[in-house]
DNA sequence: GAAAAAATCACCCCGCAGGATGATTTTTCA
DNA sequence: TGAAAAATCATCCTGCGGGGTGATTTTTTC
């Protein structure tokens, strides 16, 4: 079993000396490294690496354009996000533009090596603390609605997460559940909001702030 | 083959009147007549109409709250909401509600009957003029992803019927075009945006402002 | 008037989503 | 402590969504 090759892209050298340490460290292999989203894209074409660790915040092209560009030339590369703040929205973007995973720079090695190597198995893995706060944290503004439905704790993690764009196996995996679960809370969340698809439940936890 | 049978539920004896008269001019059967939300659910459920045509407002129960009881215990039965605004935010959560259509009341009066009609037969039609002011009129704010986004006019008419939660087989009928088409339209929206499935190109609708 | 873009539609395939049902375990709370 | 609610998971089934490909017609644009 050959070595994950992995290329680091922040425009910080004191940033992609620690993370190449760290991940040298664990076993990876690091291949190469970007100081712009444009590098980083250029070197995932010539090096086809396993993972593309990219930040979000970059000159010549930022994380999310990068990110893109990648992915539509590249699909079968995994980009891990990097980023120092927990925005919803910028990880509902990454997800969307098919991020694998997205870190907070301040998360453990530990959970870095995890995330990087869950990426290049192909699993969307979210930080954990970065999970939490999007999770746990809900605007209250507007929770009249919420209050309505009368979703359970878990139940309304998994209409977050589907708010997020995820899929339900990435919300298996997320929650550390079954697929088999997330279907029946998913299909509970269907009922109790009146709704007939997770689209429109997505629609639903956006309009009466449940996200973002 | 046997009339149409319908109840109307307004809080006005004058809108009710001409919606009869109305309707009974197209050789459609007005069952009953309700004042308010309550009434329309209990004589939904004594009388079991083909359609149950409500006012979004009205005393004892809006016409959504009436949406969603007739629809969860009575799903059998196509409901088609009467409104004078025409509020994206509202068609949207009636959609999401099941309505089968969504008339202005200052709708000429074939229409009206079209889409009773339409609504008997299971079809899912919105009121053309309705649905113009929505799909042609877009936020000028934040139109900046938009731009990128790079979409052709039908493209866009097609997402925003998606960020409304309509299924495919719903906007084909909305737009009159075929299936295929519509999931032509669909794949090549999911290249421009960058996403992978309808749920994130709905978020990705509502996020910049394309809807509502 | 030719080339390019947009819009239309068809057929195939596969997998995930969503519906129905039933069951067990854990937690909550009266 | 005992009942109710929440969370977990399984299995079966069906259909729609999404991917790939190809093709025609209409409209736009240079």
């Amino acid at each position: 079993m050959s070595k994950i090759r992995v290329i680091i892209a922040d425009d910080h050298g004191v940033v992609r000396a620690g993370l190449r340490g760290l991940l040298a460290a664990a076993g990876l292999d690091v291949v190469g490294e970007a100081g712009t989203g444009a590098e980083a894209v250029s070197l995932a074409r010539s090096l086809h690496p396993d993972v593309v660790l990219l930040d979000v915040r970059m000159p010549e092209m930022d994380g999310l354009q990068a990110l893109t560009a990648i992915k539509s030339e590249l699909p079968e590369i995994s980009v891990v996000m990097l980023t120092v703040y927990a925005s919803t929205e910028y990880l509902s973007r990454a997800i969307a533009a098919g991020a694998a995973g997205y870190l907070l720079k301040d998360a453990e090695p530990d959970e870095i090596v995890r995330v990087v190597r869950a990426a290049a198995e192909g699993s969307r893995v979210i930080d954990a603390s970065l999970l939490q706060s999007v999770l746990e944290h809900t605007p209250v503004a507007e929770a009249d609605a919420l209050q309505q439905a009368d979703l359970t704790q878990q139940e309304l993690r998994v209409l977050k997460l589907i708010a997020l764009g995820l899929t339900n196996d990435a919300i298996a995996e997320t929650l550390v559940v079954s697929r088999n679960t997330v279907k029946t809370h998913v299909r509970h969340i269907f009922e109790k909001l009146g709704v007939s698809d997770r689209t429109q439940a997505a629609i639903w936890a956006v309009r009466n702030g449940l996200v973002e």
